[in-house]
DNA sequence: AGCACGCCGACT
DNA sequence: GTCGGCGTGCTC
């Protein structure tokens, strides 16, 4: 008998790889263990995800595990759990989620210094050096340099290629130090108790009753809490408590770090036991955090979608705030929705799920009623008033703005104008012929940017220099009808000059965003200018005027949950107004009666849900049909676009309910390194799903080099 | 991912 | 013949 280890490591190859364990390193590994491996010509670090006592040698050759690398505290066999079930829905190695989940200094870190040697000034001097490693060379003459640094510099795919032959030849010497980081001397975390629940917690008059139960009873359950944002944030601190007086650990996830501000606020009546964590802390307060969480000190974690990767258990509670937030849905380095990763690890650990929100996914909404799982704490009253005008909003400036903000600011009001559009105007256009001038990559029309002055592209933020006159009659272009922030903030400064003025979007500084923040809240500054990165950031109730400018831009997309999107913004910013009938809404649309904006300008939740339940039945869409956008990536255009074509066929041969839309090349792809194809799958029911996968999983295995993911769009 | 290998065209 | 620039296949 020899006892084996199935390795997964932190790359893109969904695939374990065996190896032999030596007797010497037997004790000191487990499942969860980093190990360093030979892989290949190189040494790398993989994880163990199970240890195998195996008669006979498989067919194969099996090389030895070279080394333990020092990992504290092991991970917990639930999170272990977890790691694997998120890893085979994401149709992704393990190793690339453990590798999330190490803290800070769990093991040592390899820096190398290229140092050229006498021989190799000698060689430099001589001039019988050419070409690259000649270039290379004269680089590290003066000054040793990292290969991590060397590699941002020169961008060559063979640099460690060129350095190994170089140090082979005497040429170079590369010093490698290992930075082996002090264990860490955090105590180890106290064995999971008996939940025990207080008794007296049952009332049964309470909306939040069955979630105390299912606390109570340790098992996985979801729940959906609607409605208004004061009475939601109440109701989650009690459940919050509630969990508390177990054992366990309780997670409350946002959708991006500035998010997690609010909640912090709001928490400091628990004390000492909350801690935040996300993915830009400083390494020193990373670390301290880190220890106050393992240690168990902290049981309440504050954050964004870093802490479902933080290795503790059990987890009793976790609430997703701002459910309907689609930053959840983008998440970059995730292959998978943030929110069916909590899902993922809610289940594995039994906890409470909790998603939260003031304007919920119209299917999310449909599906909690269904099943029984929603909490809906209704919306509070609203006072203010609000007016629709067909305005454009140029001539809305000129005619009203002075009679319906100025009295307002002089009065020591604030008044808020959201438009979601950057720079000048949304594109160019010639008076004469009609030409607008387009992003060659990507065919959509370029936005005027004048504080750079220059045309930009929205999808690939190339931007193209400006163009003063038309390529085809060379007339002078003009801006188009569409405006954007610096519009509206060159005509307010015109037109309102005695007032301070804010403009919060993104791409702005961040000390200046900040300093901008300060100023509106201390109330030097009255008028604000944002874009939807202005929403999450200001405070509730604090203006008395807020000005939507055309809300409907959005709504031509190609994007079922448009209206929807347009309605949350819109809901969004009603929030920004003081709940009083001194304050006003006032929405600059050429359509006011389009249900999201009109919906949205109410703040009336329901009656958007049930308008836009109607057209989701009628045209099909979720929740009463299954979406699934699908990616393929790899580096071969060629070959992502031949196994999309491949996918395509397969899948309307096993699945002919399936609909198949696109496929579609991103237009971002052209910038990247990877290359992507996407398609958008319609299922006739979540029980189709499960096949699908099966079948994805199958067909991902087969075909190399390329990987595939996908989200399921609610 | 990162590495080796192999093909090809450009340039001595 | 040699160098650099890709594309391709493989890693227990």
């Amino acid at each position: 008998m020899t006892t084996y280890c199935h390795l997964s490591f932190a790359l893109p190859v969904n695939q374990t790889f065996l190896y032999r364990l030596p007797d010497e390193l037997k004790s000191r590994v487990k499942a969860g263990t980093a190990v360093l491996a030979p892989f290949g010509p190189r040494k790398i670090k993989g994880y163990v995800l199970e240890i195998s006592e195996l008669p006979a040698a498989p067919g194969f050759q099996v090389k030895d595990i070279y080394d333990v690398l020092e990992n504290w505290p092991p991970f917990p066999p639930v999170f272990l759990n977890f790691i694997q079930k998120l890893a085979g829905r994401s149709l992704c190695s393990a190793g690339l989620f453990l590798e999330l989940a190490e803290g800070p200094g769990r093991s040592a870190e390899v820096k190398e210094k290229v140092i050229i040697t006498q021989k190799g000034k000698d060689e430099l001097q001589s001039g019988q050096l050419k070409g690259k490693n000649r270039q290379l060379l004269e680089q590290i003459s003066q000054k040793a340099f990292s290969s991590a640094f060397l590699k941002r510099k020169l961008k060559w795919r063979d640099l460690n290629a060129r350095l190994k032959s170089l140090e082979l030849a005497g040429l170079i010497e590369i010093r490698r130090k290992t930075r082996r980081v002090k264990s860490q001397r955090i105590s180890s975390p106290a064995a999971p108790r008996q939940l025990s629940l207080p008794v007296g917690f049952q009332e049964e008059d309470n909306e939040v009753g069955p979630v105390f139960q299912a606390l109570a009873a340790g098992e996985f359950r979801r729940f959906l809490l609607a409605g208004d944002s004061g009475k939601r944030q109440e109701v989650i601190l009690k459940i919050v408590r509630q969990a508390l007086e177990s054992d366990g650990y309780v997670f409350i996830l946002v959708p991006e770090i500035e998010q997690i501000a609010r909640w912090w606020r709001e928490a400091g009546q628990l004390g000492s036991q909350v801690s935040f964590y996300h993915s830009r802390l400083s390494e020193k307060k990373r670390k301290e955090n880190w220890d106050k969480i393992i240690s168990g000190q902290s049981r309440v974690v504050i954050g964004t979608r870093a802490i479902l990767f933080l290795p503790v258990n059990p987890v009793r509670l976790m609430v997703i705030d701002e459910v309907q937030n689609d930053l959840y849905e983008q998440a970059e380095s995730l292959p998978l929705d943030v929110r069916e990763g909590a899902q993922i690890r809610a289940k594995e650990e039994g906890a409470v799920l909790l998603l939260s929100s003031s304007t919920p996914p119209v299917s999310c909404y449909y599906l909690s009623q269904a099943n029984g799982e929603l909490i809906d704490l209704g919306q509070s009253d609203r006072h203010h008033l609000c007016e629709l005008s067909r305005k454009e909003i140029g001539c809305w400036l000129s005619e009203e703005l002075l009679a319906e903000v100025g009295p307002e600011l002089k009065a020591g009001q604030k008044a808020f104008f959201f438009i979601n559009r950057k720079g000048y105007a949304g594109y160019l256009v010639c008076p004469a012929c009609g030409y607008v001038p387009r992003c060659p990559t990507c065919q959509i029309p370029l936005i005027l940017d004048k504080k750079k002055n220059e045309l930009v592209c929205r999808y690939c933020e190339q931007s193209l220099g400006q163009l003063e006159t038309c390529p085809v009659c060379h007339h002078q272009l003009k801006p188009g009808r569409i405006k954007g922030s610096q519009f509206l903030v060159e005509r307010l400064k015109k037109l309102l000059p005695d007032f301070y003025l804010a403009l919060l979007e993104e791409g702005e500084e961040k000390n200046r965003i900040e300093d901008s923040l300060k100023k509106i809240n201390s109330g030097k500054v009255q008028l604000v200018v944002g874009t939807e990165y202005a929403l999450p950031r200001l405070q509730p109730g604090s203006f008395s005027r807020v000005i939507i400018v055309e809300p409907e831009i959005g709504l031509n997309l190609p994007d079922f949950k448009a209206a929807e999107k347009t309605f949350v913004k819109i809901f969004k910013a009603t929030e920004l107004l003081a709940n009083q009938p001194s304050s006003k809404m006032i929405i600059i649309t050429s359509m006011p009666d389009q249900p999201a904006i009109k919906f949205g300008a109410d703040g009336d939740y329901p009656g958007f849900y049930r308008q836009e339940l109607e057209y989701r039945k009628l045209l099909k869409y979720p929740p009463f049909s299954l979406l699934v956008s699908l990616t393929l990536t790899g580096r071969n255009l060629r070959k992502v676009a031949g196994t999309s074509r491949c996918l395509v066929e397969e899948l309307a041969r096993r699945f002919p309910s399936v609909e198949i839309i696109g496929p579609k090349v991103k237009p971002r792809v052209w910038h990247k390194q990877q290359k992507e194809v996407r398609l958008y799958l319609r299922l006739g029911g979540s029980d189709a799903l499960s096949a699908f996968h099966d079948f994805l999983e199958i067909f991902s295995r087969n075909s190399r080099q390329i990987r595939l993911s996908y989200k399921i769009l609610f």
